[in-house]
DNA sequence: ATTCATAACCTGACTAGTCTAGTCGTGAAA
DNA sequence: TTTCACGACTAGACTAGTCAGGTTATGAAT
């Protein structure tokens, strides 16, 4: 693992074991570099990310200051699995795979008009704290993975793609919109007609740019919610 | 201005006027040197930054490749003012200012239980290509900006704060949820009862972390559309 | 024609330093 | 007691390198 990687990986375990508390301050660059032994870009490079990820604040002239984050679990924006997120929120949550296809082709309101893509179709119902909350439709590239086991499906695609596989997820573009829900919105979350439901589209990339899946996301709007942070300038 | 800025900017500005287009590559970071007589650090800080926000993806053996933004423009995430988001989304935007009153006290369910803060409220309609889309509830803190003037809230509340106030705003936390619409939307908007909306409420703050505003935005939820990158490590 | 080594690129991570500017506590002078 | 200068400490920007590892074109050997 790299250096910063480290201590950021470090630092951040010791944010959520509550090591550090809101309006604590960490260790400066300069005792980090003590304590680490490396130089202070690299200092500078983890405690940097930390406050990219709205974990802490860089004051000049003072020092790096926690955060309270009680208010933002459960965000849309971040790359990270299913599973972390809820896991993080202390919620209960479990998956229902549906359906497992092959040689889907990926619906054109997905892609965006680009070149069409043959996927492996994967249909899923999360559950939050026994409730029927989210379907999920992940059309997996065919073209970067030929298949995907159910136990994948049923843990988790991301950890799976990642851990199992080794691929190197590098980003996503979601689009959010509010939508009525559609008959079967209604049979698999058993819901109102009428009710309305988050739906979110987005597309996964590679570090080398290729497409890994196409998903559409689609929640119960009334039980929606998504926190951002959001930073001016990185 | 700081040297990683200018050549920030400079790229910028060029990706926006077409000079370099999707899948074309950036200058390297060693041809960004020599142009501009920096050391490679600081051309990499410009091209990362570029690389965070979503404008280039960086190939290692490769080079700094554009991306295809066409399908992604109006962010929640982003700081950037409003006019700047409809400025580039080509969109047709102005403001109404409803109201404008001091000394009031920021809603419970805006400061998530922090302490009661003193405010400038500001009340504004936006209309976008004719319609009524959203309105805005601006607490202004009132221990940072004593006084906002009417020409502010026409244009732009951002814009003022950091351009003609000098202020250093930092991040902001935004939580979104999908509610029933109220009276007040029914009768700015000229909405049917029943019609959801997307409320987004949020905090920003400056660089010391001061608080400089409370916001609670309500926006048309058939209308509502928003657009996430999100990269998986900075 | 195909294969393969190589050289010329590219970005990533890291180092060890400089210089600037802001914060804060201490202690001397008013 | 208040004020003010200073030193110690903080982060930000920047430099000029090194080394590692991936990509690509070229050109020689098969």
């Amino acid at each position: 693992m790299e250096k910063y990687q480290k201590i950021y990986s470090d630092l951040l375990k010791a944010l959520r074991d509550n090591v550090y508390q809101p309006g604590d301050y960490l260790p400066s660059d300069g005792q980090l570099v003590i304590r680490y032994q490396v130089s202070r870009e690299t200092v500078r490079k983890a405690v940097k990310t930390l406050a990219n990820d709205g974990y802490v604040q860089r004051l000049p002239g003072r020092g790096s200051v926690v955060l309270d984050r009680k208010h933002f679990v459960f965000p849309v924006s971040t790359l990270e699995s299913y599973r972390e997120m809820v896991a993080q929120a202390n919620l209960d949550a479990s998956n229902d795979v549906i359906v497992i296809k092959q040689n889907v082709p990926v619906p054109e309101n997905l892609t965006g008009g680009d070149s069409p893509v043959l996927s492996t179709l994967v249909v899923r119902r999360r559950w939050v704290d026994g409730e029927e909350m989210v379907i999920d439709y992940d059309y997996v590239n065919q073209a970067v993975i030929d298949h995907v086991p159910h136990t994948a499906a049923k843990n988790s695609l991301f950890d799976y793609f990642e851990n199992q596989l080794g691929l190197q997820i590098d980003y996503a573009v979601k689009r959010m919109t509010v939508e009525k829900g559609n008959i079967e919105d209604r049979q698999l979350l058993h819901i109102d007609e009428g009710m309305s439901m988050v739906v979110i589209r987005s597309e996964t990339r590679l570090s080398d740019n290729r497409i890994l899946s196409y998903t559409e996301s689609r929640h119960r709007a009334d039980r929606f919610t998504s926190v951002e942070f959001a930073r001016r300038h990185k």
